[in-house]
DNA sequence: AAATATAATTAGCCAAGCCTAAAATTCTAC
DNA sequence: GTAGAATTTTAGGCTTGGCTAATTATATTT
């Protein structure tokens, strides 16, 4: 049961909820030294705030054992990160900010925008499904697509795919990539890959305005993207494996 | 010499400075009490507050015998303003807010929007000189026009006034003063009044749409306006009384 | 299995902002 | 000028959300 309630929380509970959400979601827990390095805070801090999310109904905590969103701990955070992209979006479309500009920016206005203000500019956006750099919006009724791109470090030489989600906060590096042309919907196409985490040479766009670029293995990480069907020669494409990973792993350990 | 910094105040210094600098601006000080009162805090905490805004350098503080804004915090006060309502004629401009929702919410994005931010919804409002109520909009570079007007409770019967300022933040007064169509900008008269701080009967508009409606004192004292020259029938008007009260006398009351 | 390394928690501290109750100061009236 | 009223400050306490240093629990080696 819903609290139904306008319930409110500070900044630093939201970011937590954040934080550990993405946590449970791309690694499938989230470990006290995990938090902490995230939201740059001591462990000895991050444990106290734990217990206090605990204590309020919004995490499941056992010492020592990790901790898990609860349904409530859930919701929150899936609401704050719909304000957090519906702001990235409202502030690139309306108001013309670049794409490596609106993070610092969204981050703070996350907490003090109400739900309608929010609803309000989704709404004159035509209820936008994904921000500036294609990672999905949660709906109001707090669920999310989410689902699971391969990323451009895992393409073999020959694929060809389109960007999806660049995955990335940092200003310098999403200018870097925007200056490459590297945003999500373009077509990409692994045209040679240095061995050893080496750098993966791309071609990007495609037709006559095609370019092709240089990326290391951290940026490539950060570009997700969707298989294309290669056109002709497949170079060494492995068997087909099975789906990659269940849509939504078990968030820790093996059961037994 | 200003800092020249990125300096950042949290929200209750913010609005201790706001508080400040309208308390100083309209009765010309600003006392522990008032403070306390204008921001629904205990006195003593006031006390406390103002211990540390003084030790920032953002007050003048002589125990038991007042604060005074420094030219700092004279500059951080504005700038606040300044986003607050750049806040609130971008929520009513481009979202379409109406105008009694407005301050709740940019009462909590003042604290939240970066500088850079606030310049670029003024850019897209064209520089907007007053916010929706008719407030003026201090400069990016900390100035304001803060002219005294008279209130409609000040004008005699027969006077003609145009609405230049609503200086009301409840929602339920906003919205009944807009209902009857006492927004800045209308032309309105006083087509009689009561004794003894009784009703005041507004002619409202003008030509052959003009409505009449009754206010009372308290509402009357809201409608900051700018007297127009008095077309035909000066009725009644007393020898012409030299200035009524000095710009800021006290608040009411018979001279006796 | 014991030793060590890593992770997590506890203990004790701090600042910001709030509170109430009590004391001090200033103002107002007589 | 002094008593009483009003204002302001001090004293002492609380919560939130940080910190470091020390301790405890869990994992990993050997």
């Amino acid at each position: 049961m819903p609290t139904g309630g306008a319930t409110t929380y500070t900044g630093p509970v939201e970011d937590y909820l954040k934080a550990i959400y993405e946590l449970e979601r791309s690694t499938g827990s989230a470990a006290t030294t995990d938090i902490a390095h995230r939201l740059e805070i001591a462990p000895a801090s991050v444990t106290g705030m734990i217990r206090r999310l605990a204590d309020q109904r919004l995490l499941d905590y056992e010492p020592y054992r990790g901790v898990r969103l609860t349904e409530t701990g859930l919701r929150v955070a899936l609401r704050t990160i719909r304000r957090h992209r519906v702001i990235e979006t409202f502030l690139v479309r309306v108001l013309g900010y670049s794409w490596d500009e609106v993070h610092a920016e969204a981050e703070r206005l996350e907490h003090a925008v109400s739900d309608a203000l929010v609803d309000r500019m989704a709404a004159a956006l035509d209820e936008p499904t994904v921000d500036p750099h294609g990672a999905p919006i949660p709906t109001r009724e707090g669920t999310v697509d989410e689902a699971h791109y391969a990323s451009v470090e895992e393409l073999a030489p020959g694929e060809r795919a389109r960007v999806v989600r660049v995955s990335d906060e940092d200003p310098a590096r999403l200018r870097y990539l925007g200056s490459l042309g590297l945003t999500p919907g373009v077509t990409v196409m692994v045209a040679a890959r240095a061995p050893f985490d080496g750098p993966i040479t791309l071609r990007i766009g495609s037709g006559r305005r095609a370019t092709q670029q240089v990326v290391g293995p951290s940026l490539a990480h950060s570009l997700l993207v969707e298989r294309l069907r290669t056109p002709h020669r497949p170079p060494h494409r492995p068997p087909h494996r099975p789906p990659q990973r269940p849509p939504h792993g078990p968030p820790l350990g093996p059961p037994g």
